[in-house]
DNA sequence: TTTCTAAATGCAAGCGCTTACATATTATTT
DNA sequence: AAATAATATGTAAGCGCTTGCATTTAGAAA
């Protein structure tokens, strides 16, 4: 038996010898189906090799079991571990996730919300939360459940699954300035578009501040996470007159760039110049002197980011926000600050 | 005007007072029909904050634009450039990209290969070439276009879109050959499910053979892609008698993993033991010394997959192989064999 | 004007599935 | 064995959209 179409449940209904309903209900609902004609659907299925049609399951459920996820993306390897994180866990209780890249762009953000949302996706993972008040009334106008990963705020307004990137800017800003540097700069992702970025910036700032010290322009820049774009702006920041003798970068990916950069200049990490990264990704502990940096817990925040957004597509219920911890991870990019090149 | 649930085609219509069908029309074939009533729709679609129900279309015009990709892990950086490229140029065209990952294991990419089909997706884009011949049977039966990126085979079966990984391993091993070396160790990816890493490891062993030379356990060895496993396996490797002077890698994640293994054993690279890499991802100049490995041409293979499978899926005709060129890219981590520590 | 043609619109039948409800079957109790 | 309850299955009405065909309308030609 051929058909020249993909089969249907009609099909398997037919060839089983039960209405398309029974059908229906071993797939998805078994229990409710006496086992003999359940074994002779399932035998029909197997025979047809037939697969639900998702077009008319989502028509007909109103269901997609199906998440979209929103990064800027993938291209480096920033969010690639909880992203995949995220998927193992969704795939394990049976949902699809979607992935779509908005390139640190919020218009290109909103429409890829608007694609996923079409596509009928249960729920939305976005990164951060700097984007435009609209996309935040669209979605709670379509009633579709969203957390924000990678950033937290105490907003009840929306659920956050992520850490305080603030804060951990500047917990590690001080432990650099008590290992006695004085002179900093700052290389940091576009802040446009990007709170997250943002927090970090204005962390390493407050702090500096608090120690009397200005970071800004020159000693302050923004360039793409890419290691070509850490490097160039490294190469630039390093060749300034009165050095800094520590360089925060916007995460590990420019830091590392920045690595090359300092090998160019012939400087020595950490004994010329301290570079600091951000988010510990594996990247940061490859590269020689692996990097100092901040510890995010991508695969922490993936599991709960797929669990919360379950729940709230499931239960209907508002999500519970979640900050997590992070941590310094001393490595050897990071050293003290001697004075007039003494050896200690 | 509001309404409890997302507005349909009909509440347009009613909203603009024509017909579904113009509505249709509007969105899909928007010349078929008069600017004044277009203007009309247009307005009632902004009002509404209209979203065409994905589903809805798909069932009815059996076309999703939709197009897939099971690879094998988001997790590492080797697919994460040409994913990014073919996810832009689809995205160009107005098609969206469904990614899925398998854990380099066939039964799970099956199972995504069956979801991705079941959510009627246009084409497929897969990774190699080594899977069951019932996967292949099932695209076919469904009629479903496919390439197979990063390798190439001489076969009119299936429309390849990469390069031959035994010839690019071939040429590296040759030329490290050439570099004076006599003692070679390779770490290879996992080879079971995996066409480009057995490829890759009978390219080295078939020159090396050439050459005289038997590669074969414990100089030869199997891990997981990862920066631990690299690390761990250098550290077993390195440690053997007659330790080798050259390891080949399966590909640069485990290179960089090399590269900690062998700063841990206090062994110098190249001067002890060259390190070749094998994909020339980001990674490979990040490190230090930056890897000697075989380049591969990430974006381009992205560029042409995408061009290559919009086509078939639209216009029904078979696609075109595409054959690559990979070239060594030299950096620093090869250097030439100098017999008895002579400086040359 | 009227007539004819071409362009614009409407009508209505599905696409493959789920599900409330009706009906048939089986198991349980009397 | 009949009456009742519980379980299994079937019937059929949509879900939101596209599209072939019929109908209307606008524009061109007479």
């Amino acid at each position: 038996m051929t058909l020249k179409h993909a089969p249907t449940l009609d099909d398997v209904a037919k060839h089983a010898n039960v209405s398309t309903a029974t059908v229906s209900r071993c797939i998805n609902t078994p229990d409710q189906v006496r086992q003999l004609t359940r074994k002779r659907v399932e035998a029909a299925i197997a025979e047809l090799g037939y697969t639900p049609h998702f077009g008319g399951m989502a028509l007909a459920s109103n269901r997609t079991n199906t998440i979209g996820a929103v990064i800027p993306t993938m291209e480096n390897a920033i969010f690639a571990r909880g992203l995949q994180v995220l998927q193992e866990e969704l795939s394990a209780a049976g949902v699809t996730l979607l992935v779509a890249t908005s390139q640190y762009d919020s218009e290109q953000e909103a429409h890829q919300i608007q694609a996923l949302v079409s596509r009928g996706v249960d729920g939305i993972v976005l990164i951060g939360d700097a984007r435009s008040e609209s996309v935040y009334d669209f979605l709670k106008g379509r009633n579709i459940p969203f957390v924000l990963m990678w950033t937290h705020k105490n907003d009840p307004q929306h659920c956050y699954v992520g850490f305080d990137n603030k804060l951990a800017a500047e917990s590690i800003a001080k432990h650099v300035v008590s290992l006695g540097h004085k002179r900093f700069g700052m290389i940091s992702g576009i802040t446009a578009d990007n709170d997250r970025a943002r927090a970090r910036v204005q962390g390493v700032k407050d702090v500096l501040k608090q120690n009397g010290i200005i970071l800004q322009a020159p000693y302050l820049m923004e360039v793409p996470y890419s290691l070509e774009d850490g490097k160039e702006a490294t190469l630039e920041l390093l060749t300034l007159p009165n050095r800094p003798t520590a360089v925060f970068f916007g995460n590990d990916v420019q830091a590392a760039g920045a690595l090359q950069a300092t090998r160019h200049l012939k400087l020595k990490v950490p004994d010329d110049v301290s570079i600091i990264g951000f988010d510990d990704i594996d990247l940061a502990s490859a590269v020689e002197p692996p990097l100092t940096t901040v510890h995010v817990p991508h695969r922490r925040m993936g599991r709960e980011a797929a669990r919360i957004i379950m729940r709230m597509a499931r239960e209907k219920v508002p999500g519970q926000s979640v900050i997590l911890k992070t941590d310094i991870v001393e490595r050897r990019s990071l050293g003290k600050f001697l004075p007039q090149d003494g050896k200690q």
